[in-house]
Order: C-alpha cells, then structure tokens, then sequence
DNA sequence: TCCAATTGCTTAGCACTACTAACTATATTA
DNA sequence: TAATATAGTTAGTAGTGCTAAGCAATTGGA
C-alpha cells in the first residue's frame, strides 16, 4: 500500500494533485451534464457542432475520436430527440450534413455557461495573487492538455 | 454561434481554459487506462482497494458512486479476469470482502505512475517561476475538485 | 423470544455507447 | 469502364449504468 492511502492530497507531489484534480473536477463537469438530460458523448458532439459548424458523419466521428458506426447511431438517436437533423449532402451523395437545432443550441449555451460558471464562481472568491499564480499556472498548462480540442 | 468558434484557448476566459484543461487533460488520462487495458470503471475500482484496503460491495458502490447491482457485476467480471477475490465476510452471512489480487495491485500501481509520469515530465519542462505559481494554483484549486475522492 | 423491518447482495431486464466486421452506394481514377 | 477508395449503415458483441424484484441474514422492538 502507498503512502497515498491516508496522505492528504495538499501534501502529495504535485503532478499527482493536478491528476487527481482533473479527475474530481471532471466529475462535478459530467455531473452539470447529466442533470441537464446530456450524456457526455451528446454534449461533446453538441460543442464539435456548435463550435465547427455543420459537419458530416466521418468529421464528427473523428472529433469525438469514436468509430464511423458509433457516429451514425449517436446521430440518428440524437436527431430522434431533436437535438440535430440530417440532410443529404448535396456536393456528395454518399455523404450526409449535420446540424444543431436551436433548440440543441441553446441547450448546449447553457450547460457550457453553467459549467464555467461552476469555475468562475469559485475564482472569484480566491485573492488576486492566487488568481495571478492561476493565469500563470494555466498558461503554461494548457499544452499539457494538448489533444486538438474536438470541441466544447 | 460565441466568439469560442475560433479563440485560441490561451485567450479564453480562465474559467473556461480550466474547464477545458480537465476534459482534455481527463481524455489523456483515460487514454492511458485503455492502453493498460483497463476501463474507467475498473482503474477506479482497483484505485478504491488499493488506497483503502479489501471492502464490501455496498462500500465500492459508494465510493464509486454506482447502485450497488452495478458493482456486483463489475466486481463479478474482473473477479473472472483475476483482477480481484471475493470471499464471505466471517463478520456478517450477506456480506462478501473484495481484495485485490497481486498482480492487480501491480498493474494499478504501474498505470497510476505513467498518468503521474505525464504530468510529471511536463512539469519538469517549466522554469521555476511556473512551477511555483503552479504550486499556489493547486493549492487554491484542490478545493474546487471537492468531491471526497473515492480513491485513484 | 419472535416477527417485522432493515440491510447486503443478486438476478433480470432495459438503455446507452463503444467496438469490429461486413455490406451498400457513390465517387474517383487508371 | 473496371478497379479501387470513400461515406455511411447494419449486425452483432461487450461494458457499464439504471430500476425492479427478490432472497437471505441481521437487527430491534413488543
């Protein structure tokens, strides 16, 4: 057993605190998303959608780095529920255009507001050399979370 | 559509390049269990043993945050993969005691150290100036991941 | 002491999301 | 135009979450 068993996580080394902290915090984020009735496969591909723009099955699947197959059925379940719509794509007839609804645009707005909002508020009652070091602190962390940002 | 569409992340507000840092940061993580072959479902779990010692199904199922069938199952499947033992707890006829099995520990200890070692390689590329208000950003954010951690 | 309520766990069945393999249809190109 | 590549779908499997329903062991009040 490590020492971890009963460290506190302000004593532990850095790198894991930052670990553990993506994992916590990114459960309270999950948690905003499943109480707005969003999975969180569907809020990404809301954000891919909102944020890139109308796209096809292949572009959204390698986005959402999800197979072809899993695409098509994200889709056409989210698309039942009004979230998105097919189209033929009109410069290639094999391929199919899809859009966010208004409705799915003002959902995703609002759970990515509550999201930061969740953030923000806890900022704001930090001092300004904390949120300082912070600006610093993520500047420079950012890279660290390279992946291409699909989205969201 | 927000001014989001194209913002490099660096220029977003903080709260939002935090909130995106965990999701890309997370998706990295997890990249990293699946490589080892394990499921979030199942680094976790084995997290939850590993720091807090052989428990019952009731006690990973909260700690896991998952109904209690949920864990029976999960438990079951990686039981027949030889990632854990179940055994009757002498203390109490319904009970059942959940343990780790050595290679399991070994296993989780390997793939918690190459999450650490990500954070940790990047880390050491900063100058010390980053490093500290790193080190204050934590400090201030552990408390923002709240959730009393099930254990990983 | 004994019966009712509680607790621990399991089984059964549904939903969702991921995968691979195999297929159709369209487009491209040699 | 025949061969190949691309876009998407369908079918089947696996993992993980849920609720409902039920069994067996434990606990606790009359």
């Amino acid at each position: 057993m490590t020492s971890s068993a009963t460290t506190p996580i302000a004593e532990r080394p850095e790198p894991e605190r930052i670990y553990l902290f993506v994992q916590h915090l990114g459960r309270r984020l999950r948690d905003i998303d499943a109480r707005a009735g969003l999975t969180p496969a569907r809020f990404s591909t809301l954000a891919s959608l909102r944020f890139h723009g109308s796209r096809n099955i292949g572009d959204l699947a390698a986005d959402e780095r999800v197979k072809a197959p899993s695409m098509t059925r994200l889709v056409r379940d989210m698309a039942r529920d009004g979230l998105l719509t097919r189209a033929a794509d009109p410069a290639d007839g094999r391929g199919v255009v899809i859009a966010l609804t208004p409705n799915a645009a003002t959902l995703f707005d609002a759970v990515r507001a509550e999201k930061i909002a969740l953030v923000a508020d806890y900022l704001g009652h930090l001092d300004l050399a904390t949120q300082a070091a912070i600006k610093v602190a993520f500047a420079a962390l950012d890279d660290l979370a390279e992946p291409p940002e699909p989205g969201s």
